[in-house]
DNA sequence: GATCGGCCCTGCCCGC
DNA sequence: TGCGGGCAGGGCCGAT
């Protein structure tokens, strides 16, 4: 599913074949596709171009030439920004269509489990001096981003009184860190997702940052070799990066570290993946 | 105010 | 073969 690194490689792909060029026709084909836009998108879009693609944590956005509106995507699960030939078969799963005059290819946003979204929104403006949609102002920046205040992160999330995935997963704290990435940085930190925030060292907190960091620079290298230049997004099966993936998914295997089987347990609505060994669990509370 | 659990949604996979 | 249930999880929202 795409995470921070999928949603960076869909970005570049935008900014790359979609930019600048007028749009004649926008079709939505799902009403759940379209979620939470202050304006209804194929009546504002038309006539428009994107000028830019932007992103935090898994936020996208394309700002429009009227300079006043972006149009949002969330890829949620299993959403797809495709840049496809108006002959390609569309797929089942197709939600949401862009056309613009200069015809190849057309814009497609596909989703089969319907979490992800488009609106339209309003830019705001940010601390830095950027702009940014209303609908993400609530979200923290990304480990990614140059502006990300590794220090503030590291106060605000030993003042949280919860557990260490739970705060990763906070996108309030850090954005762009998923379910996967979570396992992968806590498993490289020698953390249990279950420790409580507040009895983490700051170095130790540290460590983890960088392992978040890292996985996702992999990441994101792996999937900017494996896309072909037009599509620009992951390839839906996206087992590019399950490779090197240490902990999430394998649970019964040996952990690369130490040998012991990876084990998998129920949390938050999920699955954690964590060896029993390099990353001792807490006591229970 | 902060934290946490439930829910949305669809297709795949497995067991019966 | 066909059916039913479990599972995947990002983010919102209501309950505590």
């Amino acid at each position: 599913m795409p995470e921070l690194p999928e949603v960076e490689t869909v970005r570049r792909g935008l900014a790359a074949h979609s930019l600048n060029r007028a749009i004649t026709a926008v079709q939505v084909l799902h009403p759940r596709a379209v979620r939470r836009t202050k304006t209804p998108i194929p009546p504002l879009l038309i006539g428009q171009r994107f000028t830019a693609a932007s992103r935090r944590g898994k936020f996208l956005w394309l700002p429009l030439s009227d300079g006043e509106h972006v149009l949002v995507a969330h890829l949620g699960m299993s959403g797809q920004l495709l840049l496809q030939s108006v002959h390609h078969d569309p797929s089942p799963h197709l939600r949401v269509r862009i056309a613009f005059s200069s015809q190849e290819p057309e814009l497609r946003f596909v989703d089969q489990r319907t979490f992800g979204w488009l609106a339209v929104d309003a830019l705001m403006p940010d601390d830095h001096g950027g702009r940014v949609p209303t609908i993400a102002a609530h979200i923290a920046r990304d480990p990614l981003d140059p502006n990300f205040d590794d220090d503030a992160f590291f106060a605000r999330i030993r003042a949280k009184d919860t557990q260490i995935k739970r705060a990763l997963l906070d996108q309030t704290l850090v954005s762009g860190v998923g379910n996967i990435y979570a396992d992968e940085a806590l498993w490289r930190a020698k953390l249990h997702g279950r420790r409580p925030t507040g009895v983490i060292t700051q170095r130790k907190l540290g460590e983890l940052l960088g392992h978040i960091r890292e996985v996702m620079a992999e990441a994101l290298a792996q999937g900017g070799t494996s896309f072909d230049s037009l599509y620009v997004n992951v390839n839906g099966e996206s087992g590019y990066f399950d490779r090197s993936l240490d902990a999430y998914g394998r649970e019964g295997e040996p952990c690369e570290r130490c040998g012991a089987p990876i084990r998998r347990e129920a949390f938050m609505n999920r699955s954690s993946f964590w060896c029993p060994r390099c990353q001792r669990a807490p006591r229970p509370q």
